[in-house]
DNA sequence: TCGAAGGCTGACGCACCGTCAAGGTCAAGC
DNA sequence: GCTTGACCTTGACGGTGCGTCAGCCTTCGA
């Protein structure tokens, strides 16, 4: 007969588990000898090996402790469900492994398709990568809030982008970013802002966003660029005057 | 700014595990509002997408912790590593799915082949079930105790089921399980047995067991065939004499 | 005969949250 | 203005599957 540390190095198990196993009524104690050691048949290695089959196969000690004394066609059909979960976490670390692999590669595969895209748009058009990171974390939190009509958004943004004088505009407003407040030029942007406010107001995002959505939104605008800040008060002069 | 609700939703994992990461340092606390209501900005998205796609892939907490604050080539390795890792596991999972399925096979994966080999061929040679389930259960314990020694003792045994002689002996000894104690056959059976324990004593699995693992492994015998009893007394009357 | 190795029974610890409990807050509808 | 229900807060206990002492006893090999 054999001793705790026997069947449990034969089976590949520690000798805790196998007293674990005991604990919780999975395994059945054996005979003790004169000393009080526990003494395990054949039977036990057998019953081992199926208990530890299974829980290295991710089947919780419960589960197979109702396995032990399920009648044949119901433990056949367990072992079928258990092995489609394992092909199941199969295909989950495949998906996995290259979700870690795309750590490397930045934010690309963090963010929906769509938003990468238009992030790339902009990269291609000469916006300086601050404005594409401003334009990224204000996606990144309307697609948090409102997921379902990103996409639509994303495609009026694009319609807009194929309009020359849109993208002009779009590029020399990234660029003012590092203007004096006090360059002249500001004046001229303001004006082409002003105009195109009034006339996407309806039709745009701001349909949804509630007033205190969108300063916050605009929050890093103010926080970093004196020339944006003066944008800002000029656009503010035009439109509510 | 996002509710931790919409953060967590939004990357797929729990608000408690939000709170969790906060608590645990590895996720900053971002600023509340008027209410105390925590708020979070797009980077925590980010950052929270990092930490979820290292957890998935298995990595401990206070590791993902590490490379929060690692450098670019410190964490490409580490990525390296972890994917090595998962391919591992992925590999681990096959074996356990063959594994699982071999549990509807008996005990045929449980043992090693030479082991089952020899079963296999004494089923051939019309041994019982039962006496199979016996040499079953003796070569457990012993490869569970001298897993070494094994093939060897094997490689004697399937040697000895060479000899047409020893083969009708043991199909003869098997069957006499069932005899009645009092069978004159038994007297003969002893008359054979008693040589050929004189004859192999020396070569065989007896040169390591101690008397105690003997009597033992003996022990079913005793305990369920008057035949086999009675044909042990037999047996020690030509041994002794 | 003695020391190393192995056995026994508790009992605490751990990672990663799930799940109450016992509230406070916000948006919407009446 | 008030209620209702969803959402937020902190705090604490629970659970799985053992690892890891601690403190003591038994067996084995030299």
């Amino acid at each position: 007969m054999l001793t705790i540390k026997r069947l449990a190095e034969y089976v590949g198990v520690t000798v805790r588990a196998v007293r674990h196993y005991h604990q919780t009524g999975l395994l059945p104690e054996p005979e003790r000898d004169a000393s009080g050691y526990r003494r395990y048949p054949a039977q036990a290695v057998v019953d081992l090996i199926r208990i530890r089959t299974l829980t290295a196969a991710g089947v919780p000690l419960t589960r197979v402790h109702e396995l032990m004394r399920a009648d044949p066609a119901e433990f056949a059909a367990a072992i079928d469900e258990i092995n489609q979960g394992l092909a199941k976490q199969i295909e989950e670390l495949r998906q996995r492994q290259s979700g870690v692999a795309a750590l490397q590669a930045g934010d690309r595969m963090f963010l929906p398709a769509e938003i990468t895209d238009y992030l790339d748009r902009l990269r291609e058009l000469g916006v300086s990568e601050r404005g594409v990171r401003f334009e990224r974390d204000g996606w990144i939190v309307l697609a948090a809030s409102y997921p379902d009509q990103v996409p639509r958004w994303i495609a009026q943004k694009q319609e807009q982008l194929a309009d020359p004088d849109f993208r002009q505009f779009y590029v020399t407003y990234d660029q003012a970013h590092d203007w004096d407040p006090a360059d002249p030029r500001l004046h001229d942007l303001a004006d082409v802002m002003a105009a195109r406010l009034r006339q996407e107001a309806a039709q745009t995002v701001h349909e949804v966003l509630s007033a205190d959505e969108k300063s916050l939104l605009g929050q890093h605008v103010r926080d970093f660029s004196p020339a944006w800040i003066r944008l800002d008060e000029l656009v503010r002069q035009r439109t509510t005057s």
